[in-house]
DNA sequence: GGAGTTATTGGACAGATGCGCAATAGTGAA
DNA sequence: TTCACTATTGCGCATCTGTCCAATAACTCC
């Protein structure tokens, strides 16, 4: 393969591994089969990399961290704290049709027996936490929202959301996509007092484009 | 080792296999391990099972049946819909804090590669959200619980139980086990019409005894 | 006791795994 | 052009994996 700088090269094997992950999850990622996604040999890889939990951990953390940076820049957008309640969800129930959302369980799984993956997976969360306690927060304080505990509606929400398509990854169609989107949905509704179907009735993007 | 009966030794190596799985994982659970464990040798297990996979499915399925005959067997002994609730949610939470909710992420994790895996993890999850939603219809049916969707809202609280306990286990104590309880009980209150704190206030047994 | 059945053994087999290392080839500076 | 540097190769090593199989040992029935 063509020679290149120390910090292409480091990335492209990093993006390879993600690859990897994705098609064939955490557990099952080998070093021959990213040096030949890569198109390269192992012995590449560990020139760069001292250990494989090292390279799976990285590329975790970067996969989770684009998404969750993606989601936060959708959020951002919004008008007002109901509006980016709104574009949170789209965002989570966009990102989760692919194999990102396989990803999570395989790090969630395997969190347990390696160090390194549960800092990272548990630091990501909490961020995806502190993403929807600041919108509760902002909506409560401007009063079109109305909950008595921002940080416990979070983590409920937050939860439910993954539980939910835990079931829509894991078993297939137990739980739909759209299903588990409309549901989230009507429990944030009722979680945060909020008149019920606002965040499932204004929704023109979802099936045209998304 | 000592001669068995081949009913008595497939029971003894599933339960072997059982408990190594709990120790090491799903991914991780191997013929030598599972030999060891038992005292026997690794040729020993392949004379009563036919692949590998097959013993692992075989081994959850154990598990999991074993965990929701639990609870249907708490819940049955319930004097009404809420007593039925109060229980249902007592049996689930004194499960997890063994490692057998680790056992159920492994199995969702691995659930998109081992066909039969999947099929039982399915199977016990619908039977989970069936128990719940039992009790749900009876609630409504008797007048003491107001939900427009049955089948949804024990699928909401299943995922939030799942999506909670997930945290606890994956994460150590992002969310507490209490939290989990805690909140799980409140969003079925809400999500039920139930008075708040009707399932989190009577709760002797759980910080004395559990 | 002897014979037949079968639970159990221990190791062989082929393949996969993470990792290390000498050899090679491309690159930039003198 | 030459030389030092290092990205890259390709393979070797030790270990682990699931699966299979002939040999052995324990049990039952005659």
């Amino acid at each position: 393969m063509a020679r290149m700088t120390p910090e292409a090269r480091r990335e492209s094997i990093v993006a390879a591994t993600l690859a990897v992950m994705h098609r064939q999850g955490i557990a099952a990622t080998t070093v021959r089969d990213v040096a030949a996604a890569l198109g390269t040999s192992s012995g590449l890889i560990h020139h760069y990399v001292t250990s494989m939990d090292e390279l799976i951990t990285e590329a975790f953390e970067l996969a989770a961290t684009e998404d969750l940076e993606r989601a936060a820049a959708a959020v951002s957008g919004g008008t007002d704290p109901i509006d980016r309640l709104h574009r949170f969800f789209d965002s989570y129930t966009r990102a989760d049709d692919d194999s990102g959302m396989q990803l999570w369980l395989d790090a969630w799984a395997e969190a347990a027996r390696r160090p390194a993956l549960q800092r990272a997976s548990r630091r990501l969360n909490e961020a995806w936490q502190g993403l929807v306690c600041t919108i509760i927060t902002d909506g409560c304080s401007s009063g079109v929202m109305r909950c008595a505990d921002p940080q416990a509606a979070s983590w409920r929400l937050i939860s439910l959301l993954d539980g939910l398509t835990l079931q829509t990854v894991a078993h297939g169609d137990t739980v739909s996509v759209e299903q588990a989107a409309r549901w989230s949905r009507r429990a944030a509704e009722q979680e945060l007092g909020l008149e019920p179907g606002i965040l499932n009735g204004i929704e023109p993007g979802t099936l045209d484009s998304g």
